[in-house]
DNA sequence: GCCCAGACCGAACGATCGTGCTATAAGTTG
DNA sequence: CAACTTATAGCACGATCGTTCGGTCTGGGC
């Protein structure tokens, strides 16, 4: 790997820690050098623009969920269990174990679902791809036999996300200790009704 | 009213409008003026710094949110009707009925739930009041004997909002159609699950 | 009708924003 | 080692940020 790819991973595993903290837009080509102690002009030299340092920092924290998340749960065995193994590594996810101020993807939904461009349409793109994941492994759920063949996958899939948002909600913005715990209890009451 | 209170109201009103859209850190004071036909300094006199009219903007929002949802749930009949209610006007309330931007307590408690400072302490001051407020409407559900007496009404809180929350994302950043449909099943859910 | 508190404006401040230019240092390749 | 590419720094730009200050206009109480 060339010195500019390794510096950039540098620059963009910090980048994504700080967005996840203050935002895409909160994230500033100032601080970011000064974090990496990098020159604000030498920085700003790997992306031609604000905007495409923000799409490649989408684009890092994606790779980073797909190794962190959708792998280790596509790696269980179909159906109920790789459910519950998606719903358990994303929840870490959320928890902070990954970055420490959270979900990044949560805080670039609610920061872009009104403001049009290509940021925007990239996170589009990330959430329905991971919608799209959750509904699929469902589905493999249902082929199994495990859940009722009649379940909307895509219900199933909007429930869940649901019941991650109320997490982040209750544990990182009120410090509610009991937040996970409802939340593993939302989780078990969503796969026996699904069942 | 003085003529100090009346603009200011309306200076309140375009800032909620546009914090519901871009933020409440997006919300600028330029801008805002721009919007209102003020001068930078003449809207700046009215609030002392930018984050007292952040906490302005947050107090009132507040009492639309209280006006518009808490107020006409609270003249729903007690039990199961009230708790309908309340989601009703809430689901509305996301959807951008009031406000253009969808809802601002959503997109602030996204903005600030990794930093400190008043605007965080007010945001979770009024978010553990309306958890506070749907616990109760439930509680009251089961003393009527709508709902299960062992059923425990702050997880029911935390499901409730996972449901508006993860309706807020299918309808609004992804632009879901069956969003709302979606949102309504799951709320019948959690209801016969409650009974 | 006078007078004053307060609403409002114009101009300017230092800081920081994103973004270019130019030069030099470092890395890569032959 | 030479030659060339690339990474990084320094400096400066116009714009905009939040904020201050001094002044003008104006509505309401006497």
């Amino acid at each position: 790997m060339s010195k500019g790819d390794s510096t950039k991973r540098v620059i963009l595993d910090e980048a994504t820690e700080i967005a996840s903290k203050v935002g895409l837009q909160g994230l500033t080509i100032g601080t970011l050098a000064t974090r990496t102690e990098l020159s604000k002009s030498g920085l700003f030299a790997h992306f031609r623009s604000k905007e495409s340092l923000q799409l490649d920092v989408l684009r890092h924290a994606r790779e980073r969920f797909v190794d962190l998340v959708v792998r280790p749960a596509l790696a269980a065995p179909r159906g109920e269990r790789r459910v519950r193994a998606l719903f358990e590594h994303w929840l870490a996810w959320c928890r902070g174990d990954v970055l420490g101020g959270g979900c990044i993807f949560t805080a670039a939904a609610a920061e872009f679902d009104d403001q049009p461009g290509p940021v925007r349409d990239l996170l589009v793109n990330d959430e329905r791809d991971l919608a799209d994941t959750v509904a699929q492994v469902f589905r493999t759920g249902i082929t199994e036999g495990h859940f009722r063949a009649e379940a909307d996958p895509y219900q199933f899939a909007q429930d869940l996300h649901g019941i991650l948002l109320a997490y982040i909600h209750s544990a990182r913005l009120l410090g509610d200790p009991m937040a996970e715990q409802r939340a593993a209890r939302s989780f078990e009451a969503l796969l026996a009704a699904a069942r």
